[in-house]
DNA sequence: TTAAATAGTACTTATTATGTACTATATAAA
DNA sequence: TTTATATAGTACATAATAAGTACTATTTAA
């Protein structure tokens, strides 16, 4: 499917999180309670942003916790996305792809997706944390009040 | 991963075989032999197409095939990827998407992806099946005169 | 009637994503 | 120095999805 993973849609919600309040840190288990995200799957995704992408520093120890690297509107969604996704890679025939894909019968399409990949890569690239977070909610479903959801923005 | 499935990649290599020859059909097997994709595959690629969009039309019986409904230039890549994919959801929370999020806890971020999600769709929209196969071939590995690769174009 | 072709379905295998658990290490504070 | 708290790293089990294979039914030209 054409989907980003679900970790990708978390470091959203936990990076907008960590953006509101510039310069100080927050930890996994204050991140899991403001989110409603399970403790399990917030310290995973931490773990995974310190080790795959440059977006936030961790302290270790009491009073620990993470701090976002630089504001919301000098974030990409690429930047997340990669992070937690790889590098995009519409095809197994993408130069940035890791398949190996000499030895497949499709490779004679060769390096023509390479440019509707980079067309995408662009778009998103053009896309900041901020302006994600302040797009108009145009899913129906968030209109309603439910208190199990949170509003992070 | 941001990815398209093969069956996308598979079925631009037929399309595109089909659409050297405007007008005639060929059967799966000839679409096999020309491509070196397995029969299996393409069997089924084909079957999926012409039951989950309206870019071929069938033959049965002896004598029959697939044969291409509308010139390539007409055809949009997202027609391709949709019929396959389904429609383009970044996210479990978009509009298109068939999963159920109301009961996740990430639903809080929402509809803001679907701007995302539109942005990416319209560039795909702009794309045309003739222009994918026209473009440069900027994978390197391709620049190999492998025999056992068939070019398309 | 027969051979060739698509339609439909089901199943197995492989791959990937997701969630959970545990141990090691670091650090602030008592 | 001890303790509680927090991240780091790793491993594994489960779930979901994709991919590949196989078979039977139906259609049709010769």
């Amino acid at each position: 499917m054409f989907k980003l993973n679900k970790m990708t849609d978390y470091a959203v919600v936990c990076l907008g999180m960590l953006s509101r309040n510039p310069g100080s840190s927050m930890s996994a288990r204050e991140l899991s309670e403001a989110t409603g995200l399970t403790l399990y799957t917030v310290q995973k995704l931490l773990k995974l942003l310190v080790v795959k992408s440059n977006l936030i520093t961790a302290q270790r120890g009491a009073c620990g916790g993470y701090i976002l690297n630089k504001q919301s509107s000098k974030i990409s969604v690429i930047e997340i996305i990669e992070a937690l996704d790889g590098p995009i890679s519409l095809t197994a025939c993408v130069e940035s792809s890791e398949d190996m894909c000499e030895a497949s019968n499709i490779c004679f399409l060769g390096g023509k997706w390479n440019k509707v990949n980079e067309i995408i890569r662009k778009s998103l690239n053009d896309i900041s944390l901020e302006n994600l977070l302040n797009y108009e909610d145009t899913f129906p479903i968030n209109n309603k009040k439910d208190t199990e959801l949170r509003a992070i923005n």
